[in-house]
DNA sequence: CTTGACCCTGAAATCGATTTCATTTAGGCT
DNA sequence: AGCCTAAATGAAATCGATTTCAGGGTCAAG
């Protein structure tokens, strides 16, 4: 309710003094006391819309993502929330539900809102940051990248030759692939890298489609999928899942049809939320995905701070 | 960049009538047409910095929740945001992790980034909310009640009650009971619920309390409270675990004893989060998180519109 | 003693919208 | 035609901070 002038008036001083006590900058230190007296008196908290307005930026960064309710993301939300507020900055959270349109909305309200930065695991390939870049507000890619900003991202096809050379390892040989949509890098970089084990094994050079389902990275979907694969006429002996919330389907349609694993290999891109609860036979490519939120926090915190290297992109690699 | 003043001028108009066809106010369709061109050649975005300082109010509401990485509470961001966004509000989410300090500091920025209201499952019994009801801030507890606001929250003692039962039911008698930390309104609830049912039944009366273990609602607390109970010189033969989470944990406890349920009896409250992976023998006391969220969000923005009904407080039914 | 450099300080402009208030214009009624 | 009411419009104030600019004071060097 206390603004700056009834602090001033209180203190006796001009409004541009206590601006100037609150923001470091040189004040006798009798009239800096008296400030600082008349603020506690009038428990006066700086209003930063006005701030905002005024500076032209606030000290929020908007963290869009596109599940909420993916373990991994909520992982990764903690990453750049450790990072972001040891550095001051306050994290909002958006959540796009994989909805391009949603996703947005969230953008105009960053511009809008004068945000300082985002952190985006894109929802579409094709966002629109021109009016972001245009503002000279930094952009951070994380997780899925995007063509000219700054990206954060795992390596997908090592991961994706890894999960399926774990499989070919434990003696599978017809091993399917479930992936995310067509057109995603992510999706493809992690089916790429089981077709280029499978082609190089002496698995099934034929006709490797006819084991390659693309779904939409949630559990119902990779769920579909795999019931999909098992009624082929030859099924699969072993599936690679190239997300965690679409192996938590796969696995349910396994179980459901008594293959639990390892009776048909599983391997999964990503850790299963809440592992200690799933079978022993499934092969897990580890995901640093809180890493992934602090490395891009310090990354767009770094470029708030004008740094203006050229473009950085950083891919931290897994662990099987 | 392009601002009110800007779209005035190429509309050959006053700041002020852009502003009234922005909002709705009466406008001579001639001038009107004018200035939405001008708007779109423009790409104009109001500026709600701007507006939010103006009107003392922005179109944001908090939710704070204390625990981001439990699906429950993603699962009622959930529920908060699809009737907020239905009702053109945005949400941020904030996570305090259950830390009393970062969950006041989000509540500072609530107050001086003048948002609309808050919805806010406390970290703390003893939050402060005088600043944010002292500027006519609407808040809305959800699960966890607090003094003199609305609350959304389900019924711990019968939750508590119903999980009891249904281990007595299927034969249990050494029920113990692990819930959150002591004086925490949900945790003591749901406590009071199983206290209840053990004392109607033959079960053991003399000592409760020996089976009655306090934890932290995370999976390592429940973890580390089953395997206390294991190590009693009469252990339990079934378990009441209070949350989600700390049922994960027990439920590991259990299996790493090779005593998988149901050879000792489990009840959780609150679903096991990717419940297709879990054992069939737990009972589980499903909480209706999702329509947590819609009814407080439901209630805050009933609030944001002007009802001034005395305060509210609902509380939701659970299925077993 | 004068001059210049530097530090504090306050008055006033500024950020970009909304809103009050006064004025003009148009339309309806007698 | 004359008068009154209502609608449309623009000028200017406002929200609460930051920042520029200019003035006043202190101190050291010449």
């Amino acid at each position: 309710m206390a603004t700056i002038y009834d602090v001033a008036a209180l203190a006796g001083v001009s409004p541009a003094t206590v601006s100037r006590v609150f923001n470091g900058i040189t004040v006798s230190a009798e009239r800096s006391d008296r400030v600082r007296a008349a603020a506690e008196q009038l428990s006066f908290t700086p209003n930063r819309t006005a701030r905002t307005l005024r500076k032209q930026s606030s000290e929020v960064i908007a963290l869009i993502i596109p599940d909420i309710e993916n373990p991994f993301f909520t992982a990764l939300a903690r990453g750049v929330e450790d990072v972001a507020q040891a550095s001051g900055y306050s994290v909002v959270l958006c959540n796009t539900d994989e909805d391009a349109e949603k996703e947005a909305r969230y953008l105009d309200v960053v511009v809008s809102e004068n945000m300082a930065g985002i952190i985006l695991a894109a929802a579409s390939d094709l966002v629109d940051l021109t009016d972001l870049t245009r503002r000279g507000r930094p952009v951070v890619a994380v997780d899925r990248s995007l063509p000219d900003v700054d990206t954060v991202t795992v390596d997908n096809v090592a991961g994706g030759r890894d999960a399926t050379r774990a499989l070919v390892e434990q003696g599978f040989r017809r091993i399917a692939c479930i992936t995310g949509p067509r057109g995603r890098t992510t999706a493809e970089g992690r089916a790429d890298g089981w077709r280029e084990v499978l082609m190089t094994t002496s698995a099934v050079h034929a006709d490797l489609d006819r084991y390659l389902r693309h779904a939409d990275f949630r559990v119902e979907g990779g769920h579909a999928a795999m019931v999909d694969l098992l009624n082929l006429p030859e099924p699969p002996d072993a599936v690679f899942v190239a997300n965690n919330l679409m192996a938590v389907g796969a696995l349910r349609a396994l179980i459901e049809h008594d293959l639990t694993p390892p009776l048909v290999g599983m391997a999964s891109f990503g850790d299963l939320p809440f592992a200690t609860l799933s079978p022993r036979g499934v092969t897990v490519i580890r995901l640093p995905a809180r890493l992934l939120g602090e490395a891009a926090a310090q990354l767009l915190i770094e470029r708030l701070h004008g740094d203006d290297r050229p473009r950085q992109a950083i891919r931290l690699g897994n662990s099987a």
